[in-house]
DNA sequence: CTAGAAGTGTGACTAAGTCACACTTCATCT
DNA sequence: AGATGAAGTGTGACTTAGTCACACTTCTAG
C-alpha cells in the first residue's frame, strides 16, 4: 500500500515542492466509494475538494425531466474542476458527481485547501492545467448542443462504443443520456437506421452493419 | 501613466510576489484594441497571454449559419480563460474574442507565460479563480441551452436590459445573438408578445409596457 | 411461472431553428 | 427631393428535436 505522499506525488506529478506534499498529505483523506454512489448533488454546499485516486466519475447536469447531460468524466489523478470551482467561489455544486466504477478518492477539507494553495502556489498549477482540459470540453459541450446533428452525433458515438464485433452493449436510454438526448428520440433515429440496413437492433445492443 | 507592474499588480491582486510581478512586467507588452476588433478567432494558434486593463471583451462560439452562441465576457483585470485554456493544453482557439468597447490590454507571449508560471507558481493562485468563475459560467450555459424556455429567458433579458424608461434598445439579431438563438424565432416571440400587450415594438427597440 | 422492472415502439403534439423572400425604415449622397 | 443600399423586421413553409402518453416485449428474481 502506497502512503498519501506517494499517492499525491504520483497524481499531481510534474511535482510540487516536498513540503506542500507533505503539507497536504497531512490534511488529505483517503476513501473508497461504492460505484454508482453519487459525491455531490446539485445544491449541495462544497465541503471537500476531491482528487480521483482510482476509477472513473461521472459529471452531469440532470433535468427534472429526467433527462441528463453528462459534462465530463473524471480518471485517476484528476480532481474535479467543479469542486474547485465551488470551493474557490464559494458556490453550491450545480451538477451531480457520479461514482462510474469503484473509486478511491482523496479529499481535503475546504478550509484545509483554501490555506494550502496559499502557502504552496505551486500546487495550484496542476490544478490549472485540468481546468484548461475541463474549459475545452465544456465549450466541447455547448458547440455540440447548438449546432446539433443528432444523426451524425449518434452514429460516430456507436463507432467509437462499439466492440470488436461492432457490437454497442448499451441501451437506448444509456445512449440519449450520452448524447444529452432523450430516449425517444435514440429509439427513433436508431430505428431509421434499421430500417436502413445500417445497424441491427437487439434489447441492449445495437450492432453495427454497414459503415454507417 | 501607471507603469505595467503598477497595472499588474492592480489586476492580479491578491497580489503575486514582487519578484513575480517584475518577472511578469519584464515581457508583457501594453496595447490598444479598437472596438469591434477580433482579439482571436477559432482555429487561430494562441500566441500571447492576454489580460484586459480596460474595456470589455466578448467571447462567443459562431456557427456558419451566422448564429452565436456568447460564452462569456471579460472585463478590467480579467484573463481569458479560453486563452490560458488554450496557451496551457496547446490547442487551437474554437471561439472568437470581440473588442466590445476600446481596449487596453496586456500580452505575453505564449512561451514567456509557460516560463512565468513554472517560476512562480503564486501567479496561477489567481488564474484559478478566475478559471473557477468562468467553468461555473459555461456550466450555466449549458444548463440554459438543454432546458430551454426561451420564451421565459426572452422576457428576463428584456427586464434586465433595460433602460429607466422601460425600453431595451437593441435589435431583434442582437437579443438572439444574446439568447443563442435566431433572428426570426426572437422576432416572432417579441410579436406574440407585442400582440398580447406586453411590449411595443419600433425599429430597433422593444418597449415594455406590463410586468410581463 | 409469474410479477415487476427494464427496455422498446409509436402516434400526436410542441418548441425551436432554418430557408426563402418581401417589406419597411433609415442614412447619406448627390 | 429622389435614389440607393444597408439594416431591421414580418411571415409562411418546413425540419429537427423533445415531450407526453401509452402499449408492448423481454428479462429476472422470488
Amino acid at each position: 500500500m502506497k502512503s498519501l505522499t506517494e499517492i499525491l506525488a504520483n497524481a499531481l506529478s510534474p511535482t510540487p515542492s516536498k513540503a506542500g506534499l507533505e503539507a497536504m498529505s497531512a490534511v488529505a483523506v483517503l476513501s473508497d466509494v461504492p460505484m454508482d454512489q453519487s459525491l455531490f448533488a446539485p445544491g449541495n454546499k462544497c465541503e471537500n475538494f476531491v482528487l480521483v485516486v482510482e476509477g472513473q466519475v461521472r459529471v452531469q447536469l440532470s433535468m427534472r425531466s429526467g433527462r441528463e447531460m453528462i459534462l465530463f468524466r473524471l480518471n485517476a489523478g484528476e480532481s474535479c474542476a467543479l469542486t474547485t470551482s465551488c470551493l474557490l467561489t464559494d458556490s453550491p455544486y450545480y451538477a451531480e458527481g457520479i461514482a462510474e466504477t469503484e473509486l478511491k478518492i482523496l479529499t481535503i477539507p475546504a478550509a484545509a485547501f483554501r490555506n494550502l494553495l496559499n502557502e504552496y502556489p505551486e500546487l495550484s498549477v496542476r490544478l490549472l492545467d485540468n481546468y484548461a482540459r475541463r474549459i475545452g470540453e465544456l465549450t466541447g459541450v455547448i458547440d455540440r448542443l447548438v449546432s446539433r446533428d443528432l444523426i451524425q452525433e449518434l452514429k460516430r458515438f456507436l463507432i467509437e462504443q462499439s466492440d470488436d464485433d461492432d457490437v454497442v452493449h448499451l441501451s437506448h436510454k444509456k445512449i440519449a443520456d450520452e448524447l444529452g438526448s432523450s430516449r425517444e428520440v435514440i429509439s427513433r433515429k436508431l430505428k431509421a437506421l434499421e430500417n436502413a440496413g445500417q445497424v441491427k437492433l437487439t434489447r441492449g445492443q445495437v450492432h453495427i452493419l454497414s459503415i454507417i
